[in-house]
DNA sequence: AGTGAAAGCGAGGCCGG
DNA sequence: CCGGCCTCGCTTTCACT
């Protein structure tokens, strides 16, 4: 965190790669990138040291493996005072069926994801998370019916650039 | 698709490993699951083929890298007809911005998540996906002001077991 | 910084239980 | 279906540029 190196194109360029298949072989890599592999495998590792990289994940079908349902759940806290949102979110992060919490700006305070076996688990849940007291006010439950789009890598060559998507 | 071959406690717990670090050397893995390497490496790709393993990835710390934002965008739809369904779906994907779309039970029809460079380039997106009259009657935008949680992995160990949260 | 060689180790195939 | 062996190729280091 100290002293950020800038990073060049071969840099993005191996992030983008590892991004698409984090189980590339660094020769592989390498030769994707137009290094040898020494000093790409060098590059990986300083990318990872400094937080570029944060974990190489197997993404799973989790449909084919156990039936399951997501849920988004806008959530409104009784004050909101700076310890109120420190309470709420040191709280909710014990619960494992959590699998985002975002402070938003609008109409309620956090939007957040569950991912439970069925809608009765996720009704225990919230009303475990109500008696809890962690503040919470009210909350509006959207049960999802079909994900239809849910991409993990995208972004990076998107990002970078200043077209605007067509 | 055809066969669904059952799953043994040594192939969930392979999945969870690879979840949690897809990096893991195949005698790594073998000896974290209690096999030796040949068996395990068998199961590995039994597991990629039959599409429980869909991809693997680096999660990068975008953060560091670029400056971005979030946003949760709530769409109704103009008509509910089938075919508004699939044509909103299927317009939607053209965008690169877009991580996340999801069909929800509730107030309006659909949950996206956005992620793109700042809120002029968002906006920019909206209006060209109102222009290009894909049957959006309204929507409203929730920016990300703070990312609390964002899990990768988890889910798996807690899907399978009959424990509640605590 | 990148290259190239060398040593050590894992991937992936094959047989035997 | 699992374990052990074997070979090939990859990973990783190091001296050099």
């Amino acid at each position: 965190m100290l002293g950020l190196p800038k990073l060049d194109r071969i840099d993005i360029n191996i992030l983008g790669q590892l991004q698409q298949n984090s189980r590339l072989s660094n020769v592989d890599l390498a030769q994707a990138v137009g290094l040898s592999p020494s000093p790409c495998l060098a590059r990986v590792k300083r990318l990872e040291k400094a937080g570029y990289i944060t974990s190489y994940t197997a993404r799973l079908n989790l449909g084919k493996l156990v039936d399951h349902i997501t849920v988004f759940t806008e959530v409104t806290l009784k004050d909101h005072r700076r310890e109120d949102f420190v309470k709420f979110e040191s709280e909710i992060r014990r619960y494992d069926a959590l699998k985002e919490c975002h402070l938003v700006s609008g109409g309620y305070d956090y939007l957040l994801k569950f991912v439970t076996r069925n809608v009765a688990r996720y009704h225990e849940l919230m009303e475990h998370i109500l008696e809890r007291n962690v503040g919470v006010e009210k909350y509006f439950s959207y049960i999802v019916i079909k994900t239809v789009i849910d991409r993990d890598n995208v972004l990076l060559k998107y990002l970078m650039t200043d077209e605007q998507a067509g």
